[in-house]
DNA sequence: ATCGTTCATCGCAAATATACGATAAAGAAA
DNA sequence: TTTCTTTATCGTATATTTGCGATGAACGAT
């Protein structure tokens, strides 16, 4: 039925999850990968190295914008895209806190 | 058509997405949390705690079981769960990996 | 002004994910 | 055995994601 009881969850976890759902893709790894990589902030140059249509890189790319892992610029006619400092520490530390919880009782399995 | 070029991507991006995967909704990260809190690997206690009902935590639990993160075992009438630290360890690398990449290009932003 | 290039967005089809009630399985308790 | 408790699974409804062709917007070049 209702399909959307996300709201009642917490920030953190609302927060770490939209992360999580932005790198779930192996399109958007390897995007991600890519602008690591190259210092220029290509664009059409990503297209060109994976397997898939222009719309869909094109829609991938506006995914990683909304969580605010990518910034992107128009550059004349042509878009300019990098990683986005800020929420890449973002995710690290997010990360840093999941690692903090999840090691905890990370020596006794019981099961 | 096709939604399904998955396989195209290598095995590192599909894993890694795979994992990202298991992390992108709320209660999966609510579960971890409390699997990392309590020792004892409750189970039914996750579903009073979640806002969910049962059939729906279930579910959750098996697709992080199913990634490796959470093992479970039948322990007469009910179900034991607790993370896994092999598969925890598997992430905390890939995460590792990611921040390596993702950090080269940190410090000039050219958008 | 016209053409070509580059990219975003729209509209659609197919696949997945989310959620839950109902039911089944399996042991504990009576 | 019958009953209760606990959990997994089935079936189903709805929502979201994925992917792409087609189209449009914006600019550069001619």
């Amino acid at each position: 039925m209702s399909t959307h009881k996300k709201e009642e969850f917490s920030d953190d976890e609302r927060r770490l999850a939209e992360l999580a759902k932005a790198l779930s893709h192996p399109a958007r790894i390897a995007i991600l990968r890519i602008l690591a990589q190259k210092k220029s902030c290509i664009c059409g140059e990503i297209v060109d190295v994976l397997p898939l249509a222009q719309a869909t890189v094109s829609q991938h790319l506006k995914e990683l914008k909304n969580v605010g892992l990518v910034k992107g610029t128009i550059d004349g006619p042509r878009s300019c895209y990098c990683l986005n400092p800020e929420v890449v520490k973002e995710l690290m530390s997010i990360t840093g806190i999941l690692h903090e919880f999840l090691v905890q009782n990370n020596s006794q399995s019981c099961c």
